[in-house]
DNA sequence: AGAAATTTGTCCGTATGTATC
DNA sequence: AGATACATACGGACAAATTTC
């Protein structure tokens, strides 16, 4: 039987149940996920696609793929990261504007985002550039 | 014949030369690429070599793909781009000392990367952290 | 509006190359 | 050297979105 999608893409689903093990803890950080042919037999689908899906995990840095040795779960991955981002606009402190080779003084785009990490804030970044229209 | 890729694979190499293209002018930004169909005649490859190919410019951001429609080549994307790390120390500001959750003047590591374009300063990017252990 | 053609998306099966154990 | 596992490549089939007529 060739081919029915229907809703979601076979491939997709297999890495929603892989990430699922995944997120549960039933394949540990650090772990080898079973190899192409095991997850071949057990989803019930051809090579490609369970390549299809690894290489969705692997996009999404759930999971590391050496060649000849197998697929590796990453360690940690923050569930609870939330970003906030504010953008404003600031007069140049000398040193931006020495970089920019403005005057000092000169309104510049401030970009700032907020991470928490777990509620308290774990990083903020500010970034820079010139304004122009 | 099935299939030896000696030193460079296959789909690598068709990347490569479209990127040339693309790098090139001749497939100038906005423009459609070549359907997979006229890849696959041009490159003498099958089609899914051809879309492995695509998918590692699409990966690096030289192109968009739609459905139906075909594969577009991403406007700018700067060469010439270096950056610079620098890490300090510096005093919270009272805006940062509040969203840490700290007294003004408590000590953080401030990450600044200087992002060139083409000689120019084109952002300026700085972190900050908690300073701990 | 509708049908056909075009183009990308998904999936299958198979064969062979290459790296690691 | 052999076994295992991932990488590359081919070819075929049908699905889905878009464009064209």
């Amino acid at each position: 039987m060739p081919t029915p999608h229907y809703g979601q893409p076979r491939y997709r689903a297999i890495a929603d149940e892989l990430r699922k093990r995944i997120e549960s803890g039933a394949i540990p950080p650090g772990a080898l996920l079973p190899a192409e042919s095991v997850l071949t037999s057990e989803f019930r689908a051809s090579r490609g696609t369970i390549r299809q899906a690894i290489a969705a995990l692997r996009e999404a840095r759930f999971v590391t793929t050496e060649h000849g040795r197998g697929t590796y779960v990453n360690p940690v991955r923050r569930e609870d990261c939330e970003m906030e981002i504010r953008q404003r606009q600031v007069s140049a402190d000398p040193e931006l504007a020495a970089l920019f080779a403005v005057e000092a003084g000169t309104v510049l785009i401030e970009q700032e985002r907020i991470v928490r990490e777990g509620g308290a804030v774990g990083v903020v970044i500010r970034s820079y550039r010139l304004f122009r229209e």
